[in-house]
DNA sequence: CCAATTGTTCATAT
DNA sequence: TATATGAACAATTG
């Protein structure tokens, strides 16, 4: 689940959950989700501290204490949920964070492919995030057309590449590449101008629909809402629309559109 | 048992 | 070097 609009809406929740909260207790029901660290060393760094205003770089979150900084990352599964510290842990919750009386924020995750990091500085911050591109909400129209226009590959590979631009996943850079009128198998190098320019207004709306509601939103007037359909119908021209693979992952395109 | 799944990273091939 | 591909990671579903 979790691209860029789920990961704002963790941000959220982190911030009215937590921001200006001092962390009491943590507490780690499966070691398996923490990267470079201990129970214990994760404990001593944020037990005690208070969480600041979080901060979200593409799909990675950071929870700054105005110390050390936590950072997350969702994987395909993850979440952060504001729970009750009496509400039972459910099978997933992996690490809670006790921050007041009446408040326990928790990662959540099925499937561990991410986790959580800590990072001692800003140093170490910029380490964990140096092979991510821009933001996609935060790039301006000019970045966003130099970092597509550098490459070989096609649109689609771009668009999810992380180290070109931040945040985008498969579906998307499909809702986004059928909104722009753009085949996923574009060449990367070889969009015009005017190409680019659609490409980003459509990247800005979708993104700004998508953070509104907290995730792709499964609409029917969206390509995303018929993905998963069992013969998928094109919701602006009623076509059918093509499956195929690229970049290893699944990808929805409609042939009379695109 | 097989394939597939919204993410990232690594090895290998081109 | 840059890019493409498939595997691996883990857990679950069809």
């Amino acid at each position: 689940m979790p691209e860029l609009p789920d990961v704002e809406g963790f941000r959220k929740v982190l911030e009215s959950c937590a921001k200006g909260k001092i962390i009491q207790r943590v507490d780690v029901r499966d070691t398996g989700v923490l990267h470079g660290m201990s129970t214990g060393q994760l404990r001593d760094a944020l037990e005690g501290r208070r969480f600041t205003e979080p901060e979200r770089h593409g799909k990675w979150l950071l929870a700054r204490t105005g110390g050390p900084t936590l950072v997350l990352h969702f994987g395909m599964t993850g979440q952060l949920v504001c729970s009750h510290p009496d509400d039972a842990a459910e099978a997933h919750d992996r690490v809670l964070f006790t921050v007041a009386r009446d408040r326990q924020l928790r990662y959540r995750d099925q499937r561990k492919l991410q986790g959580l990091w800590l990072a001692d500085d800003e140093s170490e911050v910029a380490r964990l995030l140096e092979r991510q591109g821009p933001d996609a909400m935060a790039v301006n129209r000019k970045e966003f057309e130099a970092a597509l226009t550098a490459r070989r590959g096609s649109v689609k590979t771009a668009l999810t590449d992380q180290s070109v631009l931040a945040g985008l996943g498969n579906l998307l850079a499909d809702e986004i590449l059928w909104r722009a009128g753009l085949r996923p198998t574009r060449k990367a190098g070889d969009l015009t101008e005017d190409d680019c320019g659609r490409l980003y207004t459509h990247m800005r709306r979708t993104l700004r629909s998508a953070v509104a509601a907290g995730c792709v939103p499964p609409r029917d007037s969206w390509l995303t809402g018929h993905r998963d359909d069992p013969a998928p119908a094109c919701p602006r021209c009623g076509n059918s629309l093509r499956r195929s693979r690229l970049a290893g992952r699944g990808t929805v395109w409609c042939p009379q559109c695109q």
